[in-house]
DNA sequence: TACTTAGAGATGCAG
DNA sequence: TCTCTAAGTA
């Protein structure tokens, strides 16, 4: 296909540049002056350096609109990379927006991998592909290469499948082919890793099929190899604009220099002090090198931060400043000190949930139970007092009456504003020494009221969620998990894409390897293994070699009827594609019942089966998008969304990779243990290097919250089913000591963590000596203390309260009844207590869970 | 062939 | 602790 025709053709083309030169330019008024000197300078090469929470977007989004706007270049011209189809869905959105009409054209704008495919589809010839080659997923190279390993007689036991694909990913995002993958590394995989690469590749030829990795790598081999179409991409794409620079690995870093080699018009955007992705191939050297690379570079310098308080920036900027060879940034904001960073060390990792699921409550209530407790005998006292001086006419008595309405009400717990003015009409007072003292305290446990919306939970290794999960589950505290297995790469969903490859084309291997006895067909190893031999004798796909060996008749019993039965049916549905009178989706439905797929988990009666069932309908659902099957399978392995988001206010759990880019009002960092966090394996694979990493996910994880930030870390977690304890994180070290405030752990008496003996005054001056004399927790004696309190024995973590008792939920039940739960499956009720059951599960064993977390056995659909 | 059980291994996660 | 895989067994 003539590559020329198409870009006349794009989309969009059709908005023209001049019609567009005629327009106002209201957003450069909406940036600040760095962010608009970025966005002016369009010609020539761009370093952003965007800090977190600095707009970067918004002046990314800017740009593209100036660049369109000056008639600089149409639509079609402008190439804008990002790493994730979030991020390139938002940017599209916010052009569309800012431009204030919806825009058909920015056909360029979109993932690396979005565009190489567009690319790879067009040129794929030239590396001796067919432009149909099918995408692999992580799952399909694996199985691909356990067949190589044990076809090369390898112990898979010692050299597993797994390794190697992770071999073989390095060595493509380094952009290197199994021709010049360097000699140094030739001793991995048991010295044969260099020669499995060569096999996997051919073998990927054969399948007309290509993995991640490749997309970028093909498109760079012919960028490299044929310069007359680098010289046509070089022309067409007159404005290059890159997303999070310092996650590019080499391949995409080639990829952009190749491109850009010509008009050197590109713009990269990020943050060096961000980049977490260095263990999949990510170099942060990229973004530190771009002014060697594009000498000439304008570095623009975005610093104001629209997103934190003071303290938690400069407490992010504490430890950020341990790392060497940055590019250099400090961030200010406007926003005020706000709130300092919290600190708290707990007994053991549940005591941590336990304890971050009551702060959560609170955040609710807008007021500390913990606080009021503590306070109310002195509050008493306080109040006792107002009403002396009210009955004797002393002071003014209106604000005495506001005063002590504050408290009755409970508003100067939740409101900051009330709060200050009561401290205000305290401090005027003679009172203000004997409780002025005391509301100091106090205000540190004024609580803001944050929706569970505004909350987020952020851990580094997804095993800490567990606690989370449990704890948040028996208090009936709504949460989500952010970024879990994606949809399609569920077991269901695959399986079911693969009878769609399977239609669309019958040669497709790999997916006729996943379905031939998936439901059972009695399809065992043995009548696999023939398959393959036939088909490989005759040097024909797997379908066509079942067909002979059914015709030879070398395949007897139950599976050979079933396995007829299977050929037969993709014959049918491969002819009723394209039917007018049949819509794909249709036959999509009548795959997946005709098949047995769908009555496989009608009949499986696991706990799972019911939501797998819920997301075959939403894949089937998703397929409307599409003209025809064909084209969704070619998008969906790069562009299909999560599944459906579901609504109401939940709080957030994720992983601190996974919370980049994002930003909540109060944030929980838990974990912080050396071994933890930072990673012992990061540690351990990547040296300081590694530790410098981990340290940036430290700065990550603080800038995501916007007013209040709590670093926890426990003295005891379990790992792998074994307690251990744990020693703080060294992050904790070097968080600057007048950014935070040190929390004393409940049920910890006698003071634990170096606190002072607790007490009403005793918080006040504990707090402010550890905010402000020579750093307390900041010496090597702090550290030691923390671990040797991880070994002091402490009281009972006591139990706290359920949210709200909710008696009509648990009053539908009685002993005996079987329930269903999300999570734990089936069970029968052992017993009732207030609106928690003790559930006997068939599955997970006996656990108490709230009643309105279960439905009624009946009730449950299948 | 299908089901059961024993044993090993275990980050982070976009495309 | 949990999950996945590979033998072992009906």
């Amino acid at each position: 296909m003539s590559s020329h025709d198409d870009h006349d053709a794009f989309e969009g083309a059709s908005l023209s540049a001049r019609a567009m030169a005629a327009r106002p330019m209201p957003y450069l008024d909406e940036l600040n002056p760095a962010q608009r000197e970025a966005v002016e300078a369009l010609d020539g090469p761009v370093l952003m350096l965007a800090g977190a929470g600095t707009g970067k977007t918004k002046a990314l989004t800017a740009r593209i609109v100036h660049l369109l706007s000056t008639a600089r270049a149409a639509p079609n011209e402008i190439l804008a990379v990002t790493f994730t189809n979030k991020a390139a869905k938002e940017m599209k959105a916010r052009v569309g927006r800012m431009l204030g009409e919806h825009v058909e054209g920015m056909p360029w704008l979109g993932t690396f991998h979005a565009i190489c495919v567009k690319l790879l589809r067009r040129h794929a010839e030239l590396v001796g592909l067919k432009s149909s080659f099918t995408i692999l997923d992580t799952d399909d190279q694996i199985r691909l290469m356990k067949q190589l390993i044990r076809a090369n007689n390898i112990d898979e036991k010692r050299w597993p499948a797994r390794q190697l694909a992770g071999i073989i990913d390095n060595w493509k995002n380094r952009a290197w082919t199994p021709q010049n993958v360097p000699s140094a590394e030739s001793a991995a995989f048991n010295n044969r890793g260099t020669e499995l690469y060569d096999q996997y590749q051919r073998r990927l030829l054969e399948l007309n099929a290509v993995d991640f990795g490749d997309l970028l790598l093909h498109v760079v081999t012919i960028f490299q190899k044929h310069e007359d179409v680098l010289a046509q991409y070089q022309r067409w794409f007159r404005y290059i604009l890159v997303d999070e620079y310092q996650d590019t690995n080499v391949a995409q870093y080639l990829w952009l220099r190749l491109l850009a080699g010509g008009h050197r018009n590109i713009c990269c955007v990020g943050d060096d002090d961000q980049s977490i992705y260095g263990w999949r191939g990510a170099e942060v050297g990229n973004i530190l090198r771009f002014e060697k690379d594009f000498p000439g570079a304008k570095v623009v310098r975005l610093e104001q931060n629209y997103r934190s308080t003071e303290h938690i920036l400069a407490a992010a900027g504490g430890v950020i400043r341990g790392n060497e060879g940055r590019l250099g940034k400090e961030l200010w904001t406007e926003a005020g000190e706000g709130w300092k960073v919290r600190l708290i060390g707990h007994w053991d990792g549940e005591e941590e949930a336990r304890w971050i699921g009551e702060k959560i409550e609170d955040h609710q209530s807008g007021r500390s139970e913990e606080a009021k407790n503590r306070y109310n005998p002195r509050l008493n006292s306080f109040q006792q007092e107002l009403d002396r001086r009210a009955k004797s006419g002393l002071g003014p008595v209106d604000e005495h009456q506001y005063v002590r309405d504050a408290f009755e009400s409970g508003s100067v717990y939740s409101d900051m504003k009330t709060f200050n003015l009561v401290k205000q009409l305290l401090d005027r007072d003679k009172y203000s020494a004997r409780y002025g003292n005391m509301l100091g305290a106090l205000g540190d446990y004024v609580v803001h009221r944050f929706s569970l919306d505004e909350i987020a939970i952020l851990v580094r290794a997804s095993h800490q969620m567990r606690a989370f999960e449990d704890r948040f589950l028996t208090i009936g505290l709504p949460y989500r998990v952010i970024g879990g297995p994606r949809f399609y790469e569920r077991l269901e969903i695959r399986d079911a894409m693969a009878y769609f490859r399977l239609v669309v084309s019958p040669a497709d291997d790999l997916a006729f390897e996943r379905i031939v006895n998936t439901p059972k067909r009695g399809l065992g190893d043995k009548a696999q293994q023939k398959i393959q031999v036939c088909a490989r004798d005759n040097g024909v796909p797997l379908v066509e070699g079942a067909r002979i060996l059914l015709a030879e008749g070398g395949i007897g019993g139950k599976g050979a009827g079933e396995l007829r039965a299977l050929i037969d049916n993709l014959d049918r549905w491969g002819r009723m594609t394209g039917h007018a009178d049949l819509s794909h989706v249709e036959l999509a439905e009548q795959v997946l019942d005709e098949s047995g797929y769908t009555a496989m988990w009608q009949n499986d009666k696991t706990p799972e089966a019911p939501g797998r069932l819920e997301n075959l309908k939403e894949l089937v659902k998703a397929l409307e998008n599409f003209d025809n099957l064909q084209g969704f399978l070619e998008h969906v392995s790069l562009i299909m969304d999560n599944a459906s988001e579901d609504q109401g206010a939940k709080v957030s759990i994720m992983t601190l990779h996974a919370a980049k880019g994002l930003e909540f009002p109060a944030v929980f960092l838990p974990g912080w243990e050396d071994g933890l966090f930072p990673s012992q394996r990061s540690m351990d694979e990547s040296g300081p290097k590694g530790l410098e990493e981990e340290r940036r996910l430290a700065y990550v994880g603080i800038t995501r919250a916007e007013e209040v930030c709590t670093i926890s870390f426990a003295g005891n977690r379990r790992v792998f089913g074994q307690w251990q304890s744990q020693i703080p994180s060294r992050f904790i070290d070097e968080l600057p000591g007048e950014h935070v405030e040190v929390l004393t752990p409940p049920g910890l008496y006698g003071g634990g963590f170096g606190a002072a003996a607790p007490g009403y005054d005793g918080i006040q001056s504990t707090v402010d000596k550890r905010a402000s004399e020579a750093n307390v927790y900041n010496s090597p004696g702090w550290k030691r203390m923390q671990a040797r309190a991880g070994q002091r024995p402490m009281s009972q973590p006591r139990e706290t309260r359920s949210q709200v008792i909710d008696l009509e939920a648990v009053s539908r039940y009685t002993i005996g009844d079987r329930v269903f739960h999300q999570k734990f499956g089936y069970g029968a009720i052992t017993g009732i207590e207030g609106d928690k059951l003790d559930i006997d599960f068939e599955k997970a064993g006996t656990k108490k869970v709230v009643a309105k977390f279960v439905m009624a056995g009946d009730d449950v659909p299948f």
